[in-house]
DNA sequence: TTATTATTTTAGACAAATCTAAAAATTTTA
DNA sequence: TAAAATTTTTAGATTTGTCTAAAATAATAA
């Protein structure tokens, strides 16, 4: 059993690897609030668990055994986001903080019943896919906007940026999950994109587009 | 704000108070698991920040503030177990472990949320009245004989334990439906009671009390 | 390819919560 | 009421997770 510590660091560098593999000490540090030498020491332990690989100065990556720890803990988070906005009414740039705490409590019997009661969920309310109990992801299609091009068409599905600065620009700008869109252009100069939403031209950056998930079905 | 292991202390010293105040060192560290240099340790915390009044030697009480507080972890406790009894089909016996972890989550929007979600229950899968926001409990028609202190007065009117080995040990003792019963003493050794019934002074169990219903009208 | 800069690790310290062992205070018993 | 037993507190140590400052390593630039 792990501590809710060591959990969040196991989670912190499961979200990471997905970016870069192995993961930077520095990173996981900006990640967790927390300086250098700390995340240091906590690899070390996670290390001598047999959670991560480490190597010095190297970095790190999570074993099966810490892979498994992390997915688990993000089935509780979204899972818990589900119900948080399912049914007690949250909105989706609410969630978030809560959820941090609600995944740390151990009970995988609760875990299961959740599951159940909310009739097993495969996404949570950003559209990121909800792992079962043994780890596996349904497989869903789903491309960023920003690796679209000219004239192809598709719905948002899901965000990879959960911040609530992000989620509320989104929601001023109609991009809500189900939006139908088409790619109108895409600037050169920064690489921003021109969209067709509901018979409405609007411009996104680059970086707003590379953070919103699209179902080209 | 306190620490998870702060708001521990403050609700086992806020039952433990229903028994005999003010509460021993002694019964805090069987209660928490601990040793009694670790509550004194503990105690002093709480006293500096004046959530407990300490006397050397002497026990503690709950200051006004560390009630309030107290009072609300018990809130999140009872609401989570009727959420997993109501909800999540748990048996009331396997709800404490889970609830233990539940009531320490940090968001009162969450616990307001959840209270309308369950349409604001007025007693727990147990029937422990749940305080409203502000601490307030309501006046419910029936409270447990092991509430009661020396002096009040009452009928009997249910039993929440419906075990044929229960009901055969009240008639026994002669505690049937219906019969006026007052509470003389509360021993602080076990919580077990003395009562009057009929002019016949009689002592039961604080476990035989809990499951007694009393009408104090 | 050496110098500079950035990243990472080590060493030693600190705060929270706990522990053991011994001392102090209180309560009970004789 | 003095001795014995119990309860509580103190003193000092331990564990977990963190920190600062300095040293080591790696990456980048001149």
């Amino acid at each position: 059993m792990q501590s809710y510590t060591e959990e969040n660091y196991l989670k912190v560098i499961y979200h990471l690897s997905e970016i870069s593999n192995p993961v930077q000490t520095n990173a996981i540090a900006e990640r967790i609030q927390t300086k250098a030498a700390s995340v240091t020491d906590m690899i070390k332990k996670l290390s001598e668990k047999e959670l991560v690989n480490y190597v010095k100065y190297q970095g790190v990556t999570l074993t099966e055994k810490g892979k498994l720890t992390a997915i688990n803990i993000v089935r509780k988070h979204r899972l818990w986001e589900v119900f948080l906005v399912d049914k007690l009414n949250f909105k989706w740039d609410e969630v978030h903080e809560v959820a941090e705490e609600l995944e740390h409590i151990q009970s995988s019997l609760l875990i299961e019943r959740l599951d159940e009661f909310l009739e097993f969920p495969k996404v949570d309310p950003h559209g990121d896919p909800i792992p079962d109990q043994h780890g596996n992801f349904a497989e869903l299609a789903f491309v960023k906007l920003s690796k679209l091009s000219p004239s192809e068409k598709g719905t948002i599905t899901g965000v990879s940026e959960h911040s609530s600065a992000f989620l509320k620009h989104l929601e001023k700008l109609g991009l809500t999950l189900g939006k139908r869109i088409e790619v109108l252009e895409v600037i050169e100069f920064d690489g921003s994109v021109a969209l067709d939403v509901e018979q409405q031209k609007i411009n996104i950056s680059r970086e707003v587009a590379k953070h919103i998930l699209i179902s080209k079905y």
